[in-house]
RNA sequence: GGUGGGAUAGUCAAGUGGCCAACGACGGCAGACUGUAAAUCUGCUCCCUAUGGGUUCAGAGGUUCGACUCCUCUUCCCACCA
């Protein structure tokens, strides 16, 4: 009996292990998570997992809830989130993954930010079992020479070391001294939380071992576990998705807009956003995989499928179902969408200061390039000549495949 | 603090007195094609009711008929030396 009892214990066990390691890209001290879930499954002992999140954008993209996905695991086995605001270092700029210096943010856009960002994060955390903590409650009283304590920790060439710096020392591309601190900042976090794992992405590895440095030098025993995630690549495949480069799906996307967007993705790309992405199993992600390479299933399906998980994810099922209909519509059927904006003009107006007017065009320029391209439509039919007046009516404008405008002249 | 080098459109990067609204690459937009907002190919890519006009090459002055190109100062960046 006792025996049977132990079995199914480790079983359990390993299943919430393999959970956890899917799509990680790197698992540091991978026994210790082992203990604390066998704590968990034994004693019921809960554990404190870390993870720091930048408010210098107030919205949230799919980028972040490869994060927000992981932790939403680690609280199925008994971890409490410790869902950390960098408000402290958010005023320094991390400098990670850019080679610029960040522009430092205020304290009031900080605070801004942050609202609309633990909303976006509980459609996918569970609220119960979230800490949301702001590091400037400790960092921000921290005085000159505890900071000078804290920074004797690490040494130039050791920062150095690290990948992004180099390469922008290499490239004679500027880095600030205050940016050194950043990594410091972050691994003092996990000293004052005492946290038991710290999740993020790969490209934080520097930061993340920081913490273990950093809690091992302040005499906590027992040094967080480090889960790293790879980077989700954004829409073109290529570089990661950030808001700055324009290519992310946002949590907060509409339903169509998110739909569209995960079914611009490659073919190629489908199957890391599976990966990092869908809750299908391993397993059933890689049927699909030979569905496709044997030609039994089209990619195009597939594709659709992930599109629909990921907006119902955030919207509804009934939203999804929607967004494929619509998609269906406009893009393989190329007609005309659902809702479109619409607009007001009080006089006669020139076709081109329309198009700018309804935002379907930069400028006027750019409305005569695409006109003399035959990519403007007026009520379906192209526009031939750019010097049209639109005169008393109501007008469907098109610009491209995808951008419509409805404008009615008074 | 000293010496030298640099700053060009969304990004990278040519251009060293007129032929420059400025080569090229990437990105972006449009067209064709397609299972898609994928891939590929083609065109466009400062603004302006435009076969013309206006404003640009870090900023401010200056030289010149004419400056992104030469000179002076300012700001910022980099390297070496301290």
């Amino acid at each position: 009996m006792h025996i049977k009892i132990k079995e199914r214990e480790i079983e359990m066990i390993n299943e919430a292990l393999r959970e956890i390691q899917r799509g990680s890209a790197e698992i540091i001290d991978n026994e210790r998570v082992e203990k604390l879930l066998k704590a968990y499954f034994e004693e019921g002992k809960t554990y404190t997992v870390k993870a720091g999140f930048d408010p210098t954008a107030p919205d949230l993209h799919l980028g972040h809830t490869v994060l927000l996905q992981k932790l939403a695991i680690f609280q199925k086995y008994g971890a409490r989130v410790q869902f950390l605001i960098g408000s402290f270092t958010a005023t320094i700029g991390d400098p990670t993954g850019k080679n610029i210096t960040r522009k430092v943010l205020s304290k009031e856009d900080i605070v801004k930010n942050i609202s609309s960002y633990t909303t976006q994060a509980f459609k996918i955390l569970d609220e119960s079992k979230t800490d949301i903590v702001y590091n400037d409650d400790w960092l921000g009283n921290m005085s000159a020479a505890d900071m000078i304590t804290l920074a004797s920790n690490l040494t130039v060439a050791r920062m150095l070391e690290r990948d992004d710096f180099s390469k922008r020392f290499k490239s004679n591309t500027p880095i600030a001294t205050s940016e050194f601190m950043y990594p410091l900042l972050q691994g003092y976090d996990s000293v004052y939380l005492k946290s038991d794992v710290e999740i993020g992405g790969t490209d934080q590895k520097f930061n993340l071992l920081m913490g273990r440095q950093l809690q091992k030098a302040y005499g906590i025993k027992k040094q967080q576990a480090v889960l790293m995630m790879p980077i989700l690549e954004g829409l073109d495949g290529v570089q990661k998705m950030s808001k700055s480069l324009g290519n992310y799906i946002g949590v907060s996307d509409t339903a169509n807009d998110m739909f569209g967007k995960v079914l611009s993705i490659s073919d190629d790309l489908m199957w890391r956003y599976y990966e990092l992405l869908s809750n299908k199993s391993l397993d059933e992600i890689a049927a699909l995989q030979q569905g496709v390479y044997d030609q039994t299933l089209h990619p195009k399906k597939v594709k659709e499928d992930l599109a629909f998980e990921i907006t119902a994810r955030f919207h509804s099922n009934e939203a999804a179902q929607n967004a494929k209909a619509e998609f269906e519509k406009v893009h393989a059927k190329s007609q005309i969408p659902t809702d479109i904006a619409e607009f007001t003009a009080s006089e006669d107006i020139w076709i081109c200061k329309a198009l700018v007017d309804c935002a379907l065009e930069p400028s006027t320029s750019q409305a005569r390039r695409d006109i003399k391209q035959g990519g403007v439509k007026i009520d379906q039919i192209k526009v031939l000549d750019d010097k049209s007046q639109l005169t008393i009516g109501e007008y469907l404008l098109q610009v491209g495949k995808r951008k419509f405008a409805k404008l009615k002249v008074n």
